[in-house]
DNA sequence: TATTAAATGAAACAATGTTGCAAATATAGG
DNA sequence: CCTATATTTGCAACATTGTTTCATTTAATA
């Protein structure tokens, strides 16, 4: 889908940073830090701007946030698919590669429903799977 | 447990500022950020000091780092039992309240096995569960 | 008590994220 | 198309979190 229509269809201004933004996680399948998408943003980029988009297409649902840990932040299109145009499910678990830094969407994978102690109401269910990749588990022959 | 014997039985050096760590976790039941060791440690702290000695007592197995998003990272101990002196389990749920900041480590919930795409290896799940404890969930009455 | 390796504290730095405000831009109406 | 208005942007300045280097201090050992 394009970058326009998808910030039209969730009422938000289309603006040149916007557009590039969404663009830049469109031109890759996987979720991109805020360095990966500068890379591929060239010269239009400003931190600042950067750091207000994400938070209001964050808020839209365009996109969604992957906290990979205390320094590392991912994001990704809620609808990332180019020819599948799937939604995300809420709450889908995510991969991080510990040794060549790939995070992977597994939104075909819901969050567990977990026990809470009583009382307790639950918002959100963040799953982050750290380990290796196909190409860099330990024994693993391409 | 005394503070001295658990560095002693990991093999960490016995400083004052590692001790004056261990009791500001032992002097609470919930995981506790920097800030919150900081106001337990009053004079006694020093912030590079910190950062080493929490990397030397997750290293040694003696706490464990959760991270609750990117810019806040909570520490406990892994036997936090007073009385009951459990291990934690490896890869338990946590649980953070939105509304009150409370961080609880769920040690008898560990993380489910999620299925992950061929060739995958895991190390690490991390499971954070947002939302509101008893006392802060909106139509709870005490 | 003396020796030695490790831990500490200070300074400087780096990365990430936020706030206030003036200038620029996007949408809507005429 | 032009203008009005609300939103977005970019800059500067700041805040927080975390790291590195190196000289000094301290802990463990003999
Ligand atoms: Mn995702
Ligand atoms: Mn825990
Ligand atoms: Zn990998
Ligand atoms: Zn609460």
């Amino acid at each position: 889908m394009k970058a326009s229509d998808i910030l039209y269809q969730h009422d938000v201004k289309k603006t040149l940073s916007r557009l590039a933004l969404i663009q830049a996680l469109q031109s890759s399948n996987l979720p991109l830090s805020e360095n990966e998408i500068r890379d591929r943003m060239h010269e239009q980029y400003d931190r600042i701007t950067f750091y207000r988009n994400v938070q209001t297409l964050a808020d839209s649902g365009i996109i969604h946030r992957i906290v990979i840990d205390n320094t590392l932040v991912k994001y990704a299109l809620n609808c990332c698919g180019k020819e599948k145009e799937h939604q995300h499910s809420e709450n889908h678990v995510h991969f991080y590669c510990k040794n060549c830094g790939q995070t992977i969407c597994l939104d075909a994978i819901p969050a567990h429903s977990y026990p809470l102690p009583e009382g307790f109401s639950m918002t959100d269910c963040e799953v982050v799977i750290k380990g290796y990749c196909n190409l860099c588990t330990p024994g693993n022959h391409a």
